[in-house]
DNA sequence: TGTTAAAATGTAAGCGCTTGCATTGCGCGT
DNA sequence: ACGCGCAATGCAAGCGCTTACATTTTAACA
């Protein structure tokens, strides 16, 4: 008759293998601490029992987590999931697990995130952006739990970050557009409320033309959710006026390769009746035909280096530092070499 | 003089409020059992100290978590985001949070994980597919965590699956490539060690050709690992030797994405000199050009049915019964409508 | 061989919460 | 006015682990 079987518990092992429940845990997390014979015992208790230590209670006791928290706004398209990867991978050479939440790009959720990963005791946290109530960070100081942002740099901010500068890399690309000849740019953007990257995408984009004398082009801007669908209708939207763009600028690459597709759908051919970019350099950017010049982030390295900065902050109780990466320019076939 | 904030505690609440952690305790977990005045003032108290119940408390206590892990093989592309999605909409409507991890499709890494989600108290567990070491199973067992695994169907298998027939639907595609007048066919398929879902659409290919009189066709496979590149090298192989099919078909989208990157690229018309098709019908499969033939899953019906499946079982301590799906040909552009 | 310090192990006090049970207070019937 | 039953609250025992401190063992030295 076998009773339930309860997964067993340190107090289980110790028993089995003779010792204190001490000595196990010492085994467990210090294992040079213990001298090889018992430690051999021990292990065969543990491998004998199936054990597997109890997160929670360790938690408890200990007070550390070895893990750290990563809100990002969506996991439906792979804008952050190749920085994230790479954050994922450094985190894990140093020991550390990470826990992944999507917020869905709405603030109310993504402090719910927050409340959720705190009190399953994330010893750090990773938030996309500068942009969210000071509430929010009034809440993480008093609960000490060291806090990055990242895809956004931002010297002066709260919380330090590691990231780029969206405005001066989305000027940038205006400028090249300009180059091309073009006057008449309009762009999709984003929802701005809550995401400075969006909105500093935008202001960018504005410098740009302001400075070049295309006034009248920063006021062609439409502003929609994220999504493939929503970069169509944005673009259908921009295109219903009487005078319609020949350049059209998107917040980024999904919005863009909405565009693509209504441009397609439209009969408008794709750099010549109309170009097109877009933002993060996915790997969606490449795929689409015509493929997408846009603004090439460095994901990879902005996620190792952020798991490096976080980890530091963790284990040395440090401010942290920001640090700005820079971008670069991915020319290729939806914005035409030369318009003129 | 400040002293050094620690995070507020039950008591710290019970304190201020003048009642006992018994009671704040019921406040946040039945507030009916707690007269309105009592509960006015506990909140007042919660809110004033910005109090965050501490979850390994709690879980450690109340030995539930309202927490499901679910581990699935890759985040970097679509194939399972939508069914995930759905999966923990169903879930945070009945309470639960969701917490992901990734395995990269390794075998190793998905037991670490198993365990690490474990360890975390998850209340149940969804895995993707069937094939893993019984150990796996074992070690469920022994800890008793409901587990239920999805994008798979298989009636007898150990733990109860919400999926679809792989076999059966990549024999269907594979009868509507031959319907076309294909007759030789070739396979790009996913590693299949592993992984059922691969090694049962390779079935389902064969099965087709077996029956077709195509069996010469049935060699002319090659197996790669996940991703787009993965999957143009493969598209290169079939085609490098003397006899060119006329038609791939690969194991899921992302592949066939690749191998139509790399017809492209070969100056190979698709569908007129190569017919190519997918399978999962993830949102990239539209986007494409052509735009791919594949197999439409019912990702969101299968999360959400997962989700109610997994919580039933958690909280009824049921078994779990499994659940067949339909699945549906998607035709698309690159394969034609008729080759002869 | 006796001392003593260092190494190995054991003891037991929490960590912050939930919950069964004991206690208190209240409204009601008589 | 009294006793009853039930609703509201408090008390206190854990949950499984870590770790400071106490104790025992070991080994090194004179």
């Amino acid at each position: 008759m076998s009773k339930i079987a309860a997964a067993p518990t340190l107090e289980d092992v110790a028993k089995k293998a003779g010792v204190s429940t001490a000595t196990v845990s010492r085994c467990l997390n210090a294992p040079d601490r213990v001298v090889a014979e018992t430690r051999t015992k021990v292990m065969a208790a543990v491998t004998a029992l199936g054990y597997t230590p109890n997160f929670a209670a360790r938690v408890m006791a200990a007070k550390r987590t070895f893990t750290v928290g990563a809100i990002i706004p969506t996991m439906e398209n792979a804008i952050f999931a190749r920085g994230l990867q790479a954050f994922q991978e450094e985190l894990h050479a140093r020991g550390y697990t990470l826990l992944v939440a999507s917020s869905a790009y709405k603030p109310e959720v993504e402090e719910e995130q927050i409340r959720a990963l705190v009190a399953r005791g994330a010893d750090g946290l990773l938030l996309i952006g500068h942009d969210r109530a000071e509430s929010v960070y009034d809440y993480l100081e008093r609960q000490s739990v060291p806090t990055l942002v990242a895809w956004s740099y931002q010297a002066k901010a709260r919380v330090p970050s590691i990231g780029f500068d969206n405005r001066a890399a989305m000027r940038g690309l205006t400028e090249a557009v300009i180059q091309r000849g073009h006057t008449c740019i309009a762009m999709v953007s984003g929802v701005c409320a809550g995401n400075d990257r969006a909105a500093l995408r935008v202001a960018g984009w504005k410098d740009a033309l302001l400075e070049n004398g295309l006034a009248d082009s920063a006021t062609r801007i439409v502003e929609t959710p994220y999504g493939i669908e929503a970069g169509a209708a944005a673009f259908a939207n921009l295109m219903a006026g009487p005078i319609k763009p020949t350049a059209i600028m998107c917040g980024n690459d999904v919005l863009a390769v909405g565009a693509l597709q209504k441009a397609h759908e439209m009969g408008m051919a794709v750099p010549k009746d109309v170009a097109i970019t877009g933002f993060d350099d996915v790997e969606l950017a490449r795929i689409v035909t015509p493929s997408l010049t846009t603004v090439q982030v460095p994901h990879r390295d902005m996620g190792i280096q952020a798991a490096r900065a976080l980890v530091d902050m963790v284990e040395n109780k440090r401010a942290g530092t920001s640090v700005q990466l820079e971008t670069s320019i991915r020319f290729r076939a939806s914005l035409a070499r030369n318009t003129q």
